[in-house]
DNA sequence: GCTCTGATTGTTAGCGCTACCAGCTGGGGC
DNA sequence: GCCCCAGCTGGTAGCGCTAACAATCAGAGC
């Protein structure tokens, strides 16, 4: 090793372990504990490695730490379009979570949703050998994807139903549309009208069941339930042909952003929300309680479902066992989109 | 590591390139080449190699590899709240052009934004040995977080003004706001009420200067512009002192989630948009389509910003030189809420 | 005084890959 | 026939770090 000529401006290769080693006096073993281990090593001792370490702004190389110890403390997250409000809140709270465990997250976000997309994602992070995975696509494509994962990489899932070879975190979708129906109901609307996300959304159908499960269980009529995209344009599309049939009174809406699109049909239509027809979205996103009316809505608290993920994950990694999937439930928030029946 | 004799019985350990090697009858060395650089590898021993790489499900290992070449593949992103729109939007572009060109994306998101967690945002990247880092924080810390950057690493900045020591890719926001306000005196309107976003934002700053020379140059009032902070809330809350006022009747606000609650404070106060008041919004989120009215907004491009950082990155990162600050134009589109002045 | 123990530090040997240089082959030019 | 050159392939030497074991030393116990 050639003595770096430091600190002078002389910009030199970086320190490595070595120089600290002989700036400190000490072996390199010595340095590598005292950054690992401190405790095993004298406090006099460390206080002159940690000076070397600061005077020469030595930082581990760490490549060479993965490739000897074989972990590399970054996460990947595999997402679909994180510029979605859900997916990136999220992706947001693993993050957070993952940074105060000292890991990294590293970010594949999905163009399309599909088997093989799902795989591609999950191989590029692999080839960067991180030491887990978290699968944000509440797809069903997910399921068929996971089902091909390479073993030996531990990977937990997001709302990826339940027939998945991996643990899951999951929003209790078809309870959050329970709460949401029996609201509607509750205000004396004889039945419920759905707008539902695409039908190979896990998620989608989660809320699609709910609605259903309480209008039979309560003897009501099940209307047809039309799909869209998730986007405010489908809900508007949607939502004109709802606000045509004056028995419609209640409508539930597969996610916020749709919603927007249906409250802007029926005012096109003169249909008054609430007074006319009640609307009842998902998600809560921050715009929610702005809209007009401000929308009643169920709450997903993405922040304890990307906690949760890393945490199972997390748990997964280090060998420590977990119990079942782990259910967050939604909450319904109340605001003035719905109100009594007409009449 | 000793093999893991995990699920499966035959479970060994992962090919590594030796393994490769052995099995096409060739030398590691040339493995390597048939794997980096296939023209300097006779047609048919790669084709051998190949086979042999497939039968073991070779990987490469990165952490080896960066380890001799210096070379990690990872571009770190430090950002501001991934949960907004903009920062969402830039991040996901940023990730399709890495993924493009065979990086991966590693994210440090910031709670605060200030000099410290800009500065700890980029150690932790850097402590990952990332090869090179997109700074999208437009706030004025990021400035000072920049001056300090430890020097070596190549880092780009999306919308941190012009005094910075790194290249940066820039919003016209300026620009974007001196379309908007010409737009709407344009309509008639005596003058332009502006809400704008935090002073220490540095888009929010540019966009209150274009309002501003607008109003000056055509020499009307400048009226007092009242800050938010990017939310719903704050707008709403801005939006009802406004409402009071009635000689208010063109506003052009920092954002579009703040004119969300601008409109709905207005309607609060049975004034009509854009019939008594004209509102123009920023940003050209996907719903503003679907606000009532429709917005008239500013659109930014920011699959085009995401884009240009990356290049930008690459340039710095592989020494191509790079020519000033690349500017992203913002687009006026008009739609529903902006109408002729009253009377 | 001498052995034994535990705390502390050092030595050795790679992790898996690629840069660098050397060696080998066959065909063209003399 | 011999040399030279290009095209391909192989050997060697690390990149910077840590696991595993070895060595050292002071003090406790006899």
């Amino acid at each position: 090793m050639t003595p770096s000529s430091d600190d002078g401006r002389a910009r030199t290769r970086p320190a490595v372990l070595d120089d600290v080693a002989e700036l400190a006096g000490v072996s390199a073993m010595t340095v590598s504990r005292a950054l690992n281990a401190p405790d095993r090593v004298r406090p006099e001792t460390r206080a002159r490695v940690m000076a070397a370490v600061n005077k020469l702004g030595y930082r581990p190389n760490p490549a060479a730490r993965q490739l000897v110890t074989g972990r590399s403390g970054v996460l990947g997250v595999v997402s679909f379009d994180t510029t979605l409000y859900g997916p990136a809140s999220t992706l947001y709270a693993i993050e957070q979570a993952a940074r105060q465990n000292d890991y990294v997250v590293n970010i594949a976000s999905l163009g399309a949703l599909n088997r093989r997309s799902i795989g591609e994602g999950v191989e590029r992070l692999r080839a960067q050998s991180v030491d887990g995975i978290v699968i944000v696509a509440p797809h069903e494509s997910a399921a068929d994807g996971l089902r091909h994962l390479s073993p030996g990489l531990p990977v937990v899932a997001v709302d990826a139903g339940e027939d998945i070879p991996v643990p899951v975190v999951m929003v209790d979708q078809r309870g959050g549309a329970v709460r949401a129906t029996r609201h509607l109901l509750s205000l004396g609307h004889e039945t419920v009208w759905h707008l539902s996300g695409p039908p190979n959304w896990i998620d989608a159908r989660g809320r699609v069941e709910g609605w259903r499960s309480v209008l039979e269980a309560e003897g009501r009529s099940v209307p047809e339930a039309a799909a869209g995209d998730w986007s405010a344009y489908s809900g508007y599309r949607l939502g004109k042909r709802l606000a045509d049939d004056p028995s419609v009174t209640a409508v539930f809406v597969a996610n916020d952003q749709m919603t927007l699109g249906v409250l802007r049909a029926l005012r096109e239509a003169g249909r008054r929300v609430p007074e006319d027809v009640s609307v009842v979205g998902f998600d809560d996103v921050p715009e929610a309680a702005y809209f007009w009316p401000p929308l009643t809505t169920v709450r997903q608290n993405f922040g304890e479902v990307g906690r949760h993920a890393f945490r199972l994950l997390l748990d997964r990694i280090q060998g420590t066992e977990q119990e079942g999937p782990r259910i967050v439930e939604p909450e319904l928030v109340v605001r003035e989109s719905s109100g009594p029946a007409p009449h």
